[in-house]
DNA sequence: GACAAACAATACACCAGTGTATGGAAGCAA
DNA sequence: TTGCTTCCATACACTGGTGTATTGTTTGTC
């Protein structure tokens, strides 16, 4: 055993791989972290992705808990951020609902590795306070979107804050459920379609 | 160090506790669950909860595997087999409707126990194959469950099915999104309401 | 071209957890 | 009593992972 581990290759290599930087680690843990959750983090792992020894890990990162935290925080400045650009371009109250719930549900759900990160992060933050506080931070504020976006859908507050809070739950259950599933575009869409049509005739009463 | 460890007490007590079954091992590995998911399951701490040690785990069970394939064979047969007792008790269509809501939401947000390990084997299942069978198993028949109930509110049978997995993805999404939280109760009887007006609303048109 | 800073390899100590082998203790039956 | 079965304790070997210390190797800069 020992083997002499390509003695060719001690040290450094020769510039062929430019230095990683603390991004390109937290970008390759949202790979673990998407495939197997935040559990199955490791840094040895994730070095041996990278191609490189967890030397290199340990000078960016102080330990395992300093990349959990810093991935959760950018995960959440990255989801507030990105609810800027969510702004309906306008047209009729219809195709301004359409608009929205293909943003939320179809959109959404074709980018599966950003849609498995978000339900792992959802998964740790059952156990840990910090991640908790997080989501909790991000679901206030994309439903508090949803509440700007169906202003124009009905007068009562009340009854935005309600539709919006469905609308919520029922994306973030089309995603727990539906995920990876085959036949789950189509399924998608068809609740996109009944929610929008539900929504509509509900507003003529 | 090494402490005697309670000199008296080599061996086995004398027929204080009564001996263990599979099933007190499940029980309490669900409660592990819950707490932590299947990543945290230790045969270790299961023990040390039980006031035992391993020597009883692998006399029960084969291997860490065996125990988490028997948990999510029990849990699959108890979720089909709940299934049958939820026949609604008759009334005129509203109540049924409000019934079917009441069971499928409020209640089942109450038992916060059965809700983590439905979540933490529904996590489990995005990455482990066998897990991920059970789940789509008692999916498909929830939601064909859904179906009868819902086979008296309409005549349209694309509608039903619709209605049916919009409602079983409401129901998984506020299990996701409120589970804890406080106010959830409140969030939950306002979507509970809010399902319920626009079905039976949509159904005069 | 020297020097410091950035980055990575290597080696070590250490720990939590699994699985296994084996030796008991309690209960039950003949 | 003997002996078998059931259940649990103890001890050991082993694995995979963390963190740290130390030593290279590049790269940029003056």
């Amino acid at each position: 055993m020992t083997e002499p581990r390509t003695p060719a290759r001690s040290g450094r290599k020769t510039s062929e791989k430019p230095q990683l930087s603390r991004d390109n680690w937290l970008d390759a843990a949202a790979g673990e972290i998407a495939a197997g959750g935040f559990g199955h983090l490791r840094v040895l792992t994730l070095s041996k992705k990278l191609g490189v020894t967890r030397g290199s890990f340990y000078w960016h990162f102080k330990d395992h808990e300093d990349l959990v935290v810093s991935f959760l925080n950018r995960w959440r400045d990255r989801r507030l951020h990105e609810l800027q650009y969510w702004k309906p371009k306008g047209g009729d109250v219809e195709t301004e609902l359409r608009q929205i719930l293909e943003l939320l549900l179809t959109d959404a759900s074709r980018n599966i590795r950003r849609l498995q990160v978000e339900l792992a992060v959802r998964d740790f933050a059952r156990r840990n306070d910090y991640a908790g506080a997080l989501v909790a931070e991000v679901d206030a504020a994309r439903i508090n979107q949803n509440c700007t976006l169906f202003q124009r859908l009905s007068g009562d507050p009340e009854r935005i804050k309600d539709l919006s809070l469905l609308l919520y739950v029922a994306t973030i259950g089309s995603q727990v459920v539906l995920t990876g599933k085959q036949g789950d575009a189509e399924s998608i869409r068809r609740i996109e379609d009944l929610i929008a049509r539900v929504v509509l005739e509900q507003r003529a009463t």
